[in-house]
DNA sequence: TAGGAGTTAGTAAACTTTACTAACTCCCGT
DNA sequence: ACGGGAGTTAGTAAAGTTTACTAACTCCTA
């Protein structure tokens, strides 16, 4: 590596400290990295000549001595866009803030569009919510079903009847901006993660017309050796059968635990035994997966109605039943806050992290 | 980051190169590696100097030029030893090459000995060995069951009568050598990885007198919230019950996949049956991790004569059957080469990674 | 007056670029 | 067949640049 890559990362771990601590003085920000207010001071003045942080004046504080100058990330002055191509029968933007905060909304419906229709819809929508910003845009994130590969690649999105779709540089050359992709999960699990104190190890399942999920494990996202990462919704689950699925096998969890379903059996049933159901049949398939990986959290994200009550007790129960009990291993099962945005946020998380390297 | 990290960083970058591909000239290291013939030379220069690296003479190729002068990873010069202390009813350490290879053993029964008592055989095992050696000696890798938490203290290892031993600190002290403590499944998931061209995305699944698991994930060991990652014996398989397990809870993976346990099987049953159902049991745990995590191997290490035939044929089977087909991401299921070395190995490659930086 | 914030000047370390020497192969004239 | 010149590559010396540091200073306020 090159004297180039440590600066890098030096502006990096500035912007990350103001990130996560907030606002605070060169002489503060030298303590907590251990650099020299010299290095801190240079750092901190490279980042305001490009506009990633601004000076907030004095602090304040009483005390003796020169009064110190307050720094921070440039919360906002600098925005990105989230896109969640995952929703219910609609396409959905935002313009956020730093703080995942969002400024300004664009919806565009489906219809009965499918394939390259839906690709020209999504286009438009970009450019809709691109003119929506006020203040430079560092980047578009976006949250879509299925898998991607390398090069922002939409490998497979049956819901959206896609094939092999090249979305980054699609939007990419429509805006000029630089455009993360990423599976919907994965998006929901990044703002939990950073925006929602996830912790190092956890999983989130985001439940909708599918299920899927997202893992960060060691701090870390997970990707797969063919990006197919949290795909479990064809996982056959236990050993005593189970309802034929649409992809043709029995048993998968996708069955049992999708919003479709869910509404379907609650309608019939007229209790709520098909949410705990649901929630043992989720247990059963997370358990090697929290014990493999030893995780601290699960994470439920989906309609707060189905998944918030016996689904949730189920879940942690299934857990409970089929892992070893060690109490110095706690492991939480949580709803994901504001799960009707997470992929949104989660989308521009994934542009904070690549354009700024704040984690 | 200080231009030091940066430096020790170029360092491990050589070191990696030369590993991996093989001797070479400083210019050739320069044009792989993207840097300066200037700088590549003073890196080489400083390696040399430490004992790491060492010059092999011309290289005998014949064409216009100077004639190259060869450098190496200094791959007999130096030894790393590697101890194994989850075989059975022996403890076990070796003097290993940086190729991995075998130069030296040695071994001390267990006996009726526990606790305290295991532990004065492991120092007096290691001064054994750390005798034997024939060259300088990075440092000290060790395998051992259960849980190992951070600063090498096991924390549980029941077979071992270990509760909160302080193993690295304690070999560190009576060796004055740099220890690494790590669980036996990830010594040999390392093994795998590095010496038995593991790809970046792989669990091995180690079967002894329990079951336990390593993990590879893009490229990364996986240690988990509470550092038991890979704990996959106590975690309830299936939905149609099974036999009590020793921590009590019923139908454990372990109470049909444990070498006492098949070993039982095989002589009641008459045939390998024991064999397809422990197969199947391990294939039904294993199936929503390698969904999850996307994996492309899951590697068996143990008694060849247990896993290598019906059993390996079932978990393929069963994992084909559980998981939705997609011929691009294909599944290997294979057989860890050399098993009974394969910790001792393992715990080498982990002294390697840290005292040289070398992947 | 003391002590902290922030800046300037000078230095050390780690890289690059430029220029050079050393060591070889290839080619051609004798 | 041999010797010498041309051309090429490896490796090194020197100078320059970048990124950190420490030392020393000014500014500011309780």
């Amino acid at each position: 590596m090159l004297p180039a890559h440590g600066r890098r990362h030096n502006l990096s771990l500035v912007l990350q400290m103001l990130y996560t601590v907030g606002a605070m003085s060169r002489a503060d920000l030298a303590r907590r990295l251990g650099m020299s207010k010299v290095t801190v001071s240079d750092l901190v003045a490279e980042l305001i000549e490009s506009g990633h942080a601004v000076e907030l004046g004095p602090s304040g504080q009483v005390r003796p001595g020169k009064p110190a100058t307050l720094v921070d990330v440039n919360r906002t002055g600098l925005q990105a866009i989230g896109v969640d191509l995952a929703a219910h029968r609609v396409l959905r933007a935002a313009v956020l803030d730093l703080d995942g905060n969002i400024l300004a909304r664009a919806e565009r419906p489906i219809g009965d569009d499918t394939g390259d229709a839906i690709t020209q819809r999504v286009l438009e929508l970009v450019d809709e919510i691109v003119s929506a910003a006020t203040a430079p845009i560092l980047g578009i994130g976006v949250g879509t079903p299925g898998i991607v590969v390398a090069g922002g690649v939409v490998d497979t999105a049956p819901n959206l009847g896609w094939r092999d779709v090249p979305l980054r540089d699609l939007i990419a050359d429509a805006t000029g901006l630089p455009v993360f992709v990423v599976n919907d999960a994965d998006a929901a699990v990044h703002a939990d993660y950073t925006l929602g104190n996830g912790g190092d190890d956890l999983v989130l399942v985001k439940i909708g017309r599918g299920v899927g999920c997202g893992l960060i494990v060691g701090g870390q996202r997970v990707r797969g050796a063919h990006f197919a990462a949290g795909e479990i919704g064809h996982v056959t689950v236990g050993t005593d059968g189970g309802a034929v699925c649409r992809c043709g096998k029995t048993g998968c969890l996708e069955t049992w635990v999708s919003a479709p379903r869910l509404e379907q059996a609650l309608a019939t049933a007229g209790d709520d035994s098909p949410l705990r159901e649901a929630g043992e049949r989720l247990g059963i398939a997370l358990a090697p997966v929290v014990a493999v990986l030893d995780l601290a959290e699960v994470v439920l994200s989906g309609p707060g109605h189905l998944l918030d009550g016996p689904l949730r007790d189920s879940v942690e129960q299934t857990l409970r039943d089929r892992l070893l009990a060690r109490p110095e291993a706690e492991l939480t099962v949580r709803i994901a806050h504001d799960s009707d945005d997470i992929v949104l946020r989660g989308a521009a998380v994934l542009v904070l992290w690549d354009q700024l390297g704040v984690v």
